[in-house]
DNA sequence: ACCGTCGTACGATGCTCATCGTACATGACG
DNA sequence: CGTCATGTACGATGAGCATCGTACGACGGT
């Protein structure tokens, strides 16, 4: 069961801050969202690690920049944020970017930062 | 067989402009050039129309942004430019793109703009 | 109650870049 | 040879935005 409470949902025993129905996302934002290296970065780590905080990402930037960063991947759809305590988890949206912008997500993790690696 | 003249190149009857190989090409870069929304069209278009030139597709800016634009693709790899006469027709590097980044291009030309449509 | 941590809001700043107008080189056409 | 179209180079301009510092509210631990 899902309510909504002041623009924040509530899911079991965690609440969630707002986030976009992924069918009224256009895939142009998406690519904004992924275009900043930085960000792109951090889809990487969050893509590896499970979860991340604002604190806990390593990036080369300042805590209040990387909160930017969050906030600009959860209106474009691609994270979704959990509140625990005085934390904030945020996490990919794998399963619903998958079935709206099917091998979108899949193509860009799978891709090399620069050429191909070889092996042995 | 390809010859490389001045930084063209000529490809049996056809002459290239330079453009950097795949393999060498950051998805960072792709994706940068891929979130501007007039480059977005200009892909489309291309995917759509198969060739395009400066002139002939239709987006709502000027010539020389147009021009600008392709040049910004082409720089990143996302297209090819052929001359012929007088003119330069760019086409989408679909089959390398599909082998550098499986599932990128296919996924953003298969999104639709907005809200999928509800079909029957 | 006190203090440290966490995240965000806000304003300022500097840089990137999309856009345009213009000028120019090249090729097609008569 | 003159004329027109095509595309690009170049400089100017304006907007968007990434980044930071600071301040503030919220929560946890002691």
């Amino acid at each position: 069961m899902t309510i909504r409470v002041e623009g924040m949902m509530r899911d079991s025993q965690d609440t969630w801050l707002p986030q976009p129905d992924l069918d009224e996302v256009d895939i142009g934002e998406v690519l904004q969202a992924l275009a900043d290296p930085v960000r792109l970065q951090i889809v990487r780590l969050l893509a590896a690690a499970g979860e991340g905080s604002c604190t806990s990402l390593d990036v080369p930037v300042k805590r209040s920049t990387v909160s930017h960063h969050l906030r600009t991947l959860r209106e474009s759809g691609v994270v979704a944020t959990r509140l625990v305590g005085n934390t904030r988890l945020s996490r990919l949206r794998t399963a619903e970017l998958e079935e709206r912008f099917p091998g979108l997500l899949v193509s860009i993790l799978a891709a090399t930062p620069r050429a191909r690696q070889l092996v042995g």
